[in-house]
DNA sequence: CTGAAAGCGCTTACAG
DNA sequence: CTGAAAGCGCTTACAG
């Protein structure tokens, strides 16, 4: 490594780079910087220089002189019990695809993990540490949501070359600027999949409350088509307290006590995961005698048994969305929602 | 939101909370950073001030006076050609990871993607940026490898508060300050488990060359726990360029063309799934006819087909060394390793 | 315990 | 096209 070989110096600042070019400071700055108004030799000199010293701008002080930080800041709510392997995949690939989307701007991402139980923060563009904030969790981060619904209301100052943007994905408030999921459009393409493979007694499973707003977007895209089409609605509530996979076993199990139901949209694909489990360890037949649907798109549905039919999201749309949002802000006071398509696989019935 | 409500008003600074306050601009920063020697009732008349006109420290200037930047870079290497969908889950989870011991040190973590024929930086601590540098990718990102072997030879100078440490989970190469699974011990945990549950003529699947670092040491580990039982390897080598799932199904052939073997340990979780899905196409049953053991611990493995038991890595160490080793460093020149566990599900016997 | 002052390393009017 | 100077908003010796 480098430093063993060579005794550790200073590092080098744009003066030093001024005096070794035999030019001022303010020229180095102009030449890095590429202003047009400088002498393609002067720049060449200072270029020259600069690499010989080894130099690179300090962003702290550019950006401080500047005013802006070409950063965004990304905060990603998570639950305090969740391990890396236990989490829904889903936020850390929503995370990955708000990262490539900030790349594709020249933007840099500053990370935050946080959650519920612990200290909360938010405010990266006042302190100057970024130019635009997203948020990224499940409605279930109840005080977190507050949190930031709160900071929406307080922040009374505008940065000077930024307007303090932010959107959200997961808030359960309506008037914060959100990036959903087109869920309706979800529920309506399983349904119609659902029936143009000749399945008519379709029940949707999922929770009846109303605790996750996505969910119940999800129910009444589901309700929509099916009153469309004319077939009578099913739902087979689960347990708001169980894990995601024990809710789908246990939907499993209501749906083949029932025993008139042929078809399943599942509210996420955890939960469909789980009723799979539960059917296939049971020997019923999927697709022939039970189609299955589920929503998210996770990658784990390819190799279920069987592979699992899904509405996936458009994540890297979902990255751009929360992006642009946050940096350029948009038209509509509230939200923008993310296309979504129907994955076909075998736990439905070819049509 | 609050900007509607109130004229926009540029962002105070202590001097504004100082005047508020009655004191000096000194006792503003003393009072906010905690300093032991301000008076009670003076850091309450500040922070009270401070509460008033929604003052926070800019960091850029805090950061610049005092040198540090409570700040770890992390540069994940992608492929080009992978979506968020497409890529391995394995390196959003080791983000992840890293992002949450980051956390726990009270670190913000500058997220940068980066792939092999784009733009290619790891100067966040010479350019003020960070206080260190963890990079995350596979060995497979050859031109990105080269580029930060390059970097650590030409560091030629020290930041005064910091040693611009790095830690690398991916690389080739083996001067570099590297994080990796503890391969080999995988290796020797599968055949171990699957000798246990009564197979004897255990093949290894995976690629034979030396592309795969993490491979070798996997196929190395295999081979000791074998030739320590007495029991003779067999190699079932695949096709370097197809995905990883066509050489699991591939590999599945082949031993199923052998006839003569009765387990696989494979080189990777991604490849195992797709061991499974073409062994269960095919009828053959898991693990009655056939033990499969993969390596990675993906999530997916719970839901396929059988259930994958895997050599899983404990990835919230990984996370945790790899901050560590970049922001401490570590004694040793070279690497560290992560330990690994087996995971029984049922695509082994039951011991 | 508090204040006046220097200085971190840049960018950018302002002159020439 | 280039330079001298101001200033971004802090932290931290140095005095008292």
């Amino acid at each position: 490594m480098g430093r063993m070989t060579q005794s550790p110096r200073k590092r080098p600042t744009s003066f030093d780079v001024a005096h070794l070019a035999g030019v001022s400071q303010s020229t180095v700055s102009r030449a890095l910087a590429g202003s047009p108004s400088i002498t393609e030799a002067t720049r060449n000199r200072v270029m020259a220089a600069a690499a010989e010293l080894d130099y690179l701008v300090d962003e702290r002080a550019a950006r401080l002189r500047r005013g802006t930080t070409s950063t965004l800041a990304v905060v990603v709510l998570r639950r305090p019990e969740d391990t890396v392997r236990s989490a829904n995949p889903f936020y850390q690939e929503l995370l990955y695809s708000v990262c490539e989307a900030a790349a594709t701007r020249q933007l840099d991402t500053l990370v935050s993990l946080q959650s519920d139980d612990g200290d909360l923060s938010g405010r990266y563009v006042e302190q100057g540490q970024a130019d635009g904030l997203v948020v990224i969790g499940s409605p279930t981060n109840v005080r977190a949501w507050e949190y930031f619904h709160e900071l929406e209301a307080d922040t009374s100052y505008d940065s000077p070359d930024t307007i303090g943007h932010a959107a959200y994905w997961g808030t359960p408030h309506e008037d914060m600027r959100w990036v959903r999921a087109d869920n309706a459009t979800g529920g309506r393409l399983a349904v119609r999949h659902l029936t143009d493979a000749g399945y008519r007694s379709i029940a949707y499973a999922g929770s009846d409350g109303n605790v996750q707003q996505q969910f119940r977007e999800r129910h009444e895209g589901y309700l929509a088509e099916m009153a469309d089409r004319g077939l009578a609605p099913r739902m087979i509530a689960v347990d708001q307290d169980s894990s995601r996979e024990d809710q789908g076993r246990a939907a499993a199990d209501a749906v083949l006590a029932a025993g008139d139901v042929d078809a399943m949209f599942v509210a996420c694909d955890r939960m469909a995961l789980g009723v799979l489990d539960r059917l296939s360890g049971l020997g019923t037949n999927v697709p022939g005698d039970i189609g299955v649907v589920g929503f998210d798109g996770m990658g784990a549905g390819r190799f279920s048994n069987p592979p699992l039919s899904t509405i996936e999201p458009d994540l890297a749309a979902a990255g751009k969305m929360l992006v642009d949002a946050a940096i350029d802000g948009v038209a509509q006071a509230d939200g923008v929602r993310v296309p979504v398509r129907y994955v076909a696989r075998s736990s439905v019935r070819s049509e």
